[in-house]
DNA sequence: GGAAGGATTGAATCCTTGA
DNA sequence: GTCAAGGATTCAATCCTTC
């Protein structure tokens, strides 16, 4: 050996900028340069615990995540490997940087109690929603529609961290960027495949690492991915003007990781302007106004001419007569119509006068404009 | 002292209904009879004020937040509070109940971490989507726009906890009801004052109560929060038809949330009703069909693309092929399914449409709902 | 060629009751 | 305790087939 003869783990002087390191995270980060690195970007495995196969409706079988990756013994273990990364982790960071992780309520609450354990400050828990999320099949709890993000700095008196807020201003339409992002999963022609498989069980979309990224490094910062998969990280550093170091266990994800980046077109200086996105109007569900109190259960609705009554019941239906069922299906049966706009069928009684129960909406939309759809 | 002079915390055998305990939770949930409890909805204290005074466990100051260790002390008297008012909750909650806890990135994180390591298990964690947040007045962070609930049973094995599957999907326009919940915070003529300023610094919205306790009681169903502030759990349980005990040490909420009840006007026990889950509608055997004459043995059914048929036979059971059982599993071993839900996959010709079985249940349903007893 | 409809799929702690 | 049977349950987006 010609270097390093009496380090078992010698650390190295530079960080190999732009590459990904083939090896176990921790025995990886603890031989990069201390206080290197400007922000940390972390999807570590959620420790599902999935029981028995679950199947749709239709009887097809859902293709969960068995990968012996997210497999622990319990939480004791999973704490343990929490603390150990999390900790190599912090000694990369400089003062001024901050790190980003990624969970579900499986692991995230383990993880969030380590980051403040360790010191880390927490800056926001970020909600990533998602456009179109698996549903609950079996009808037993909510759909599991978000993931959590808690985005820390190194330490409470640490300041100087970035935070680009006119950029994200700008990508939100003018208006300050919330803590809750409404994002598509990872679907179509981003979706990697190996063959006929999907290449990675849990593949993050591209718009959610180029928010991080833009919101938190600027062009030439380090940004590190312990757990890089395929490389999703890496591909948006290069996008952006980022320099990136993945690190993966996995061969299989490391050569297609590689592969991916080597295609990406780099955005030139000028190019990397902010887009914005067009916004639909959002829906509103009758129950929303039931719930705000705006209409009370067992109010009657009657329609403009009076000649139908319909009674308000606690989950946002409606009964007439034998019927039960939303604004809109009531409203056709007692017309005897196919359809029925529920929304300017239905009126309620304002001092004195007949009002479409739409106006409501419209007040409740108002009240959303601020927020992001 | 008449009472109890042995026992230094006499539990009571019943719970005092309808009612504010002015006292410590952990010292007045102790006195309360175990497994008594449908519901416990919990917002216990955020632990915000670490950051500008961090006070150790002896109440002396800690100089300066520069160490992580000192941080870690601050933590502990939180988490030491967190892990006693826990565990007397879990005693107090039946085998089929379930908890909610509502908090921030400030405390959330300890609190479900302690959930999960006192063996509750998790079944959604909740985002309430405030429409209207206060923006982050300096730019430095993302608008804190949301907070989170964590809704978790007893344990892993105890199943039958309730929850109103179809009440949340009709409430949410006949579409399953997410993780995220919109709603607006607790401002205008909800908002009770106490003279000038607002009586409660963190008063929950009607609406999130109205949710949860729509969600996952049932009327008659006893909620328990243990933090009641000005009582909006309670409101919204009367409102409902849902019994509470509120517990809480401050004497001014206490006046106020007693008051604020006491003008609740209960709905009436039609204008409280939701759309049942089927699974809590009577069973009906195939076979009374049969019995009935609505289906006659020898009759052929058919599922709704024509592409399997089966004839009736006298006892109820299906008959396609080689195949003989009931309506379920012929249907399932037609289509070479693990299972299948017989009531809406067969179907018989009325007036040259296919109409499936199930509605035919439907109306003995009906028939059954009609006679009393 | 294009529209319409069917098939596929996604970080999932996914049933209840009675013998 | 276990095991068998009844029967309840899906949203959005993309891709593919059919007309």
């Amino acid at each position: 050996m010609t270097s390093g003869d009496n380090q078992p783990a010698a650390v190295q002087t530079d960080l190999p900028l732009d590459t990904v390191i083939e090896d176990d995270c921790i025995a990886a980060m603890n031989r990069l340069p201390a206080g290197s690195v400007d922000l940390i970007f972390a999807d570590p495995p959620y420790n599902l615990q999935l029981k028995d196969a679950l199947h749709r409706p239709d009887n097809s079988k859902v293709d969960g995540v068995t990968d012996a990756w997210d497999r622990f013994d319990g939480f004791a273990p999973y704490d343990s490997f929490t603390r150990d990364w999390l900790a190599a982790a912090r000694r990369l960071l400089k003062d001024t940087g901050t790190i980003w992780v990624i969970g579900s309520y499986h692991n995230i609450f383990r993880v969030g109690r380590e980051i403040q354990d360790q010191g880390f400050w927490i800056l926001n828990d970020i909600i990533w929603r998602k456009t179109n999320p698996m549903p609950n099949f079996r009808g037993t709890r909510f759909t599991n529609a978000h993931e959590t993000l808690i985005w820390a700095a190194k330490s409470a008196d640490k300041s100087g961290y970035t935070f680009n807020y006119q950029a994200l201003k700008a990508l939100n339409d003018d208006v300050q960027m919330r803590s809750d992002w409404h994002l598509p999963i990872c679907t179509g022609a981003e979706r990697l495949r190996d063959g006929e498989r999907k290449a990675h069980a849990t593949q993050k979309p591209e718009a959610l690492l180029y928010r991080v990224l833009v919101a938190a490094t600027n062009p030439g910062d380090v940004v590190l991915d312990p757990f890089f998969g395929t490389g999703t990280t890496g591909a948006m550093a290069r996008l952006l003007g980022r320099r990136f170091v993945g690190i993966e266990r996995e061969p299989r994800y490391v050569g297609i990781a590689r592969e991916r980046i080597a295609k990406v077109e780099p955005l030139g200086a000028d190019e990397r302007a902010v887009t914005k996105s067009k916004r639909k109007e959002p829906r509103v569900p009758f129950g929303v106004l039931v719930e705000r109190g705006m209409i009370k259960p067992g109010q009657t609705l009657v329609d403009g001419k009076q000649r139908h009554a319909a009674r308000v019941r606690a989950d946002g239906t409606l009964i007439s007569g034998d019927v039960i069922g939303s604004i809109h299906k009531v409203g056709a049966e007692v017309q005897g119509a196919p359809t029925c706009n529920g929304w300017s069928f239905w009126c309620f009684e304002a001092k004195g006068d007949l009002v479409p129960i739409d106006m409501l909406r419209q007040k409740v939309r108002a009240e959303m404009a601020g927020a992001v759809g």
